[in-house]
DNA sequence: GCCAACGTTGGC
DNA sequence: GCCAACGTTGGC
């Protein structure tokens, strides 16, 4: 494909590609679609690997939506990065499911970025499946252990899904 | 609900 | 710095 084939679809190069996890019945690819401005604080995230993964994240980078702990867990959508990584202040908030102690105003230790929605995926692709797909053989997601609910996948395994997406 | 894998905490 | 205990994630 062109540069400018590429552009028009709104895909450019040295664009970022990632995955994050959200558990459905917490919030799901169907909340976002019903959200404000299809946007969201993609807010919570407590694990410092995946929160310096939130901070490398830039304006217009794509993300796959990964449904976890559903049934079955897979990959439901797209969504774009908006507005750059900034303070997770729910941490500083006793009240909060995502309280922090160590969170203060001055060290809010955690970030969030805003990110909104570019593609609900008529089908569902499965985790399953995306085991089942070769290309997809490094993904970080299907990795023994692997929990990391930010991470990056590349522009090979992104362009993948997006395939099994249409298929 | 179970439990393997992982990250964090804190005593030493 | 080690490592046991604990809490969490997330597939099944």
């Amino acid at each position: 494909m062109s540069a400018a084939a590429t552009s028009r679809l709104g895909y450019d190069a040295g664009m970022q590609y990632w995955l994050i996890k959200s558990e459905p019945d917490v919030f799901s690819v169907r909340d976002l679609a019903t959200a404000p401005r299809k946007t969201t604080q993609w807010e919570g995230v407590r694990n410092y690997q995946a929160r310096n993964f939130l901070r490398a994240m830039r304006k217009g980078d794509r993300c796959l939506f990964y449904h976890s702990n559903a049934d079955p867990p897979g990959v439901a959508g797209v969504v774009e990065v908006v507005r750059e990584a900034y303070p997770d202040t729910m941490a500083q908030d006793p009240k909060s499911d995502y309280h922090d102690p160590k969170a203060t105003a001055e060290n809010p230790i955690w970030s969030l970025v805003d990110v909104k929605l570019v593609e609900t995926f008529a089908r569902e692709i499965p985790l399953d499946e995306l085991r089942a797909t070769k290309a997809l053989a490094g993904m970080e997601l299907l990795r023994r252990g692997s929990r990391l609910s930010v991470h990056p996948v590349t522009a090979a395994q992104f362009a993948t899904v997006l395939r099994l997406a249409k298929a």
